[in-house]
Parts: structure tokens; sequence; C-alpha cells
DNA sequence: TATTCGTGGCT
DNA sequence: TAGCCAAGAAT
């Protein structure tokens, strides 16, 4: 099979993507760079799904960085609400802090500016600069990442992490055209996202099935390293999260309750003494934790 | 480079 | 049902 020209595989893609992409709140013209970050910093491993009501709650409470900055901390982590990794929370409002001291309030426009936030990788200082402004940048996140080993080097998934190899061919294929290349990346996202899945990939939707080496080669299965699974039952994890909920119900959470939600007592003062080292809880009496205020 | 860090739906 | 997975970043 020949390899597709460049030109075709970006035509099959954008005009798929013109057909089949959703109307979220972050796209379209009315959304404002701020719109755009706050979705991103959502979006860090949690579903679109899910983001879509906080994300307009926030918005509506914190139309600017600075009506953000301007709150504690603890109303941010109460807000991101069961979202997940609620250290986000509190680093999105260092960067709305950074943007109103450093950048007058303006979410500011170039890759470097923007991953030196807090909060903000190579991929989210991409994808701001991408989407929010129209610049031309590889975006590389989990989809796209899928798709493009996928379709050129034919395999079912990506190494654990990002390699050199990913990142020129990703490269290779990012179109000239500043404007082209913003909607090739959301594009090549979408795909990921809603046909070339991780577990169920929608091939006969495809629109670059014809070309798509990974299905060229009869899906062969995964044959790297091991892909290291999220164990939860009985981590640390799990117990922060316990805690960290009845913070968010409640105005303060007692030593009891603590207990209550989790027995076992070294794991759980270690994880209290955690989530004050972060940030996320304030002891403001012997025994009583809340959000910080 | 390898770990750590939430949450919940899906198969 | 018990993993697997979801627009990653920080350390």
């Amino acid at each position: 099979m020949d390899s597709p020209t460049p030109g075709a595989l970006h035509d099959a893609v954008l005009g798929w993507y013109d057909d089949h992409a959703r109307e979220l709140p972050w796209r379209g013209l009315e959304a404002t760079p701020w719109s755009v970050m706050v979705s991103e910093f959502m979006l860090q491993q949690t579903p679109v799904v899910r983001v879509l009501p906080v994300h307009a709650l926030w918005l509506e409470r914190w139309p600017t960085p600075a009506d953000l900055a301007a709150e504690p901390t603890g109303e941010a982590v109460r807000m991101w609400g069961r979202l997940g990794y609620p250290r986000r929370a509190l680093r999105l409002r260092a960067a709305a802090t950074a943007i109103v001291e450093r950048h007058g309030g303006e979410v500011p426009t170039s890759y470097d500016d923007l991953l030196a936030l807090p909060g903000v990788g190579d991929y989210t200082a991409s994808a701001i600069a991408s989407f929010a402004f129209g610049q031309r940048h590889v975006v590389l996140d989990t989809n796209v990442r899928r798709v493009l080993v996928r379709a050129v080097s034919g395999q079912e998934f990506p190494a654990p992490a990002v390699t050199r190899a990913e990142r020129d061919v990703a490269t290779a294929l990012l179109p000239d055209d500043e404007a082209t290349a913003a909607t090739w990346a959301v594009a090549t996202m979408e795909l990921g996202a809603l046909v070339c899945s991780a577990r169920q990939p929608s091939c006969d939707a495809c629109p670059i099935a014809e070309v798509c080496a990974w299905r060229g080669a009869g899906f062969p299965a995964y044959d790297g390293p091991p892909r290291r699974g999220q164990a939860w039952a009985g981590t640390d994890r799990q117990c922060r999260g316990r805690i960290m909920a009845l913070a968010r119900e409640q105005s303060s959470v007692t030593t009891a309750q603590a207990e209550a939600a989790w027995p076992r007592a070294d794991q759980r003062e270690r994880c209290l003494a955690g989530l004050v080292d972060d940030g996320l809880l304030t002891q403001i009496t012997p025994g009583r934790w809340a959000l910080p205020g």
C-alpha cells in the first residue's frame, strides 16, 4: 500500500472534522482564551462529559483570570468538585495569579510564557497556543499519540512516554499553514476521541482507515512494555479523596469524621499532613481541618 | 525516568 | 468483575 501524501491525509482528517466536530463551550468564536485555558486544566486526565458542567460554573463565577485570582484557594478547590486531582484547582488559581501579575490579566499568547505558568506543561501550552490563538504547534496528547502511532507506525498503543520518533512524526505531519495547523491539531485529537478510541475503534467510520498502517497490518496487539495500571483500593490517593470529599461538603472536618472515613491511623495522618503540605487543607484548630480560606 | 496524584463510567 | 481508561504535570 502506498503511503498517502500529507495533503491527502490532511484533507481526509480536516474534512471529517468539519462534519463531525462536537460543539464544545471552549470551542467556537465566543470562547475566550481564559475559557480555553480553564478547559485544558480540567481536561487533564478527565473526560469531557465530566468537565462540561464544572467548566460552565467556573466561567460563570470567574469570567477572567483576575476574578479567580481574587478568591481564596479553598473556593477554587470547592468549585473543582469531583473532577479529581484537586491540585489542578490550586495550580489553575496560581496560574491566574501569575497572569495578573506578569501579563496584565490577559492569558499570554506565547508558548514560552504559557509553559512558565503553574500547571502548564508542554501539552497544555501547545494546546492553548493552538486552540485559543490559532498558532502552529505540535499538540501531542493521548488521543493524537494513539492516532499517529496507529496510522503511521502500525501499532495499537503508543509507548508509555512520548518518544523522539513520535514527535518527529507529528512534526512532519503538521501542516505548514498556521491556521490549518491549528485545525489539524484539534481535528486529530477529536478523531482519537470519537473514532480511533483506545478500546473499540470505529474503523468503519474512520476517514483514514484505508491508509492506516495498524489496520493494514491486521490490527496487531500491543507488544510494548507493560502499561502500568493505577492502583486505587487502599492507596493514599483513595484516602486523600475521602478526606477531600468531606472537606468540600462541610465547612470543616474533625478527627472523628476523618477516622470514620479512613480507619487506618498511620495512613490517615500521613494523608492529612500531605494535604496540608499541598495546600489543599488547613488545620484550623487541633483536630479540625478545612479548605484554605 | 519512574511515581504520584482523583474520580467514575465502561466492558 | 476487575481492570482499563480519560485533552498531564510535577517531582
